[in-house]
DNA sequence: TATGAATGAGCCTTCATTCAT
DNA sequence: TATGAATGAAGGCTCATTCAT
């Protein structure tokens, strides 16, 4: 009748334990909480939250389906944890860039190139981010790590804005937020809406050909947006 | 998920029925098909195949549950009329446009705004797009229009193009389906991934400001792709 | 992620529905629900409310457990339906007595036995109250009829107090809820903790001698209490 | 419900390790045993035995859930340990009796005071007693207890009744159990079900002021089924 | 045509308990 | 002695769908 929340235990909080032994036990488990994860992530992919079934997750673990409520709580915990770890791994496509090392609109291009190489080879991450939209963002609050990648990602988009303004090969006028949402918007369209997309114009939108060609009208058209003298 | 296509009463099947009065009762038929396929509209777009419930969307008509399965058969099949009525109503963007009435620049332009506005005026059909990716496009296959409307679009801007090529304002080798693609993602992105990019980036993505904004954005990234001279 | 409240038919709310065939099929429905009723306030008054499970009462009747969910809308609506059945049966003491046709201590003594029988005739009713007090009461606002069998046993009491007291039988100073209380508290004890008291003084409390001793003990009490010459 | 009984490590059964290092760990350990009884029977008189959780048991101690088994064997066997504890003490209502010492009539409204008075400060040994009851009694007879008390008891009833009786204060023909369950239940139901009869009689029955006039009550009714001339 | 009653299958979650260290 | 990890069994509840009238 009274229904009392219970605390789960936090990722890491097993590091105070200490010896071989617990190290031992800590380990299995921190194995066990990215298993499930794992294949929780490519369940709630497939079908969406409400689609994903917690049996189905528990099937594919080696260990019992009550582990994921002992780790996550439930299975909204669960994919609160499966998104906060897409939002954490698409940060690489930040860390992965060194933009200073290369000329503006080379630079440019190479950001076009990780972004639209890591939304293909994750369509997991796409997946997920459309079934939260599909949500209203019920969970998107919760993750903690966007605040940050916000600010990296802008900072680092104005950098280069500026430095190609600075030597007259962009356009003064480009708001780092609305490149970032050009640049994934052509990049997420093409795995987000491949099945239906691919239907109406009869394209298999993941022949490695179309995929390479698509690849280079997107540097194309964010390339010639930005710069004056394309 | 989706399963086996069951044979369901074809729409206007009724209609075989003669006299005044069957024509009255058809009419209140007709009624009631169409109050459920609005309803249900909703309902899928909010929360999915999966997540809508054939109860939520009987509680919100006035007839009662047991007409959805005769309309539609099951869940599923009335998904499917969601679905076609969707891409049947989104034929209205080609058909309000005229784009032979202006200039190639002045068209394309037209083509990115009016495109832009459906999407936002739209939400629905873009979360049943994007639901419909979710489940892998299962149902897409069964919509008659889309081959037709495929066709449309693809002549439509063909001829923008090459008009456009052949005074010398437009690029050449522009493909008419990357483009569409281009001006379909750019719009479609906005609506769809309303909810984590607005998080993200702390931006309210429905604000008439930032939709004005964004509708002049994207009508100059196409257009600065398209044209030779800008 | 959102959960509704969803409405469950109301009692008697079929009734409504015309004609030969709606009747027969109100007929049954009220049958399944009386019918779930009845085994649902066996299982919780026999392991109370934590301890009933819905399949083991779902087990005992005709219909699926699904119904039960149908009339009842969960295990705590099925439950709060067994309590408010169980006020209202108990208000046959109060209106099978018709105490103005004794004398004053007569009716008193009437009053007790019929009391007195109840509880030990209707155990169940006995079991569940306890429950309620285990469970703090968490139900027993809803009861509607509580209210109005309140005023009418302290009025009936009144009435006694005051004919007794105006004819020099009782004492003047009974309070209608105190004597109701004392009444109770020996009835009562004498099923509730049957099992307890019975075990540490090694009695069997539900043997026919034992009841009536203790029938005409509980008369005794009261008696003398309110009695000024006994 | 309840279930066999396993065999479990017997009340001091540890004590058999001898040492001051041993002393030490007993010491600690019955301190935790000692917790862990106290958490339980909170837990176990809120909920009752289907209603407690083992989980919040351990919660609420300091030591872990594993030792709540390595102590008691299972939740069965914790639940038996409180039910013996509070059979335990309420033995102290008789030993805090000196009836000796006062004239019958005092004597007996001093037992119903203490009586009273216990059931109100222990309201946990009310609910242990009602749960036990609610299972049927499954556990009561494993509280060895329970037989000395209930000799202790009518001895010492016997004890004051004869000493009124030959003094021709009391009736002769009170039983001793007969009274005891008459205090019992009158003292008992003020707790158990304070919480439905305060809501149907509108009446807090847990203010000082209505607990005293309750006690005064009980006391009268005693007195006068008991005392010749009132 | 229309509707309230009914349902089998399966979903998320929880429980007391035991294992490995 | 002590503990975090792990579990089989079951519990309450919901779903799309069909039946009887």
């Amino acid at each position: 009748m009274l229904k009392t929340v219970k605390s789960v235990p936090a990722i890491g909080a097993r590091s105070r334990s200490a010896g071989r032994a617990a190290t031992r036990q800590a380990a299995r488990a921190d194995g066990s909480r990215a298993n499930i994860l794992a294949m929780a992530t490519r369940e709630f992919s497939e079908k969406g939250f409400t689609g994903a079934r917690v049996d189905e997750i528990a099937e594919r673990i080696d260990t019992s389906k009550r582990m994921i409520y002992y780790y996550f709580g439930s299975k909204e915990g669960l994919y609160r944890a499966v998104l906060e770890q897409c939002y954490t791994q698409v940060r690489q496509i930040d860390t992965s860039l060194d933009l200073d090392r290369l000329a503006p609109a080379a630079a440019l291009r190479q950001l076009v190139y990780v972004t639209f190489d890591y939304h293909n080879k994750h369509p997991d991450f796409v997946r997920i981010v459309m079934n939260e939209n599909i949500n209203k963002g019920a969970q998107i609050g919760t993750v903690s790590s966007i605040k940050t990648r916000a600010k990296v990602i802008i900072s680092m988009l104005q950098k280069l804005i500026n430095r190609g303004a600075s030597t007259g090969v962009f356009r003064a006028d480009i708001d780092p937020v609305d490149l970032h949402m050009a640049i994934s918007a052509l990049c997420f369209y093409n795995v987000s809406n491949r099945y239906t997309f691919g239907r109406v114009f009869q394209r298999n939108m993941t022949a490695p050909g179309a995929l390479a060609s698509r690849r280079e009208t997107v540097a194309n058209i964010i390339e010639r947006w930005c710069c004056i003298k394309p």
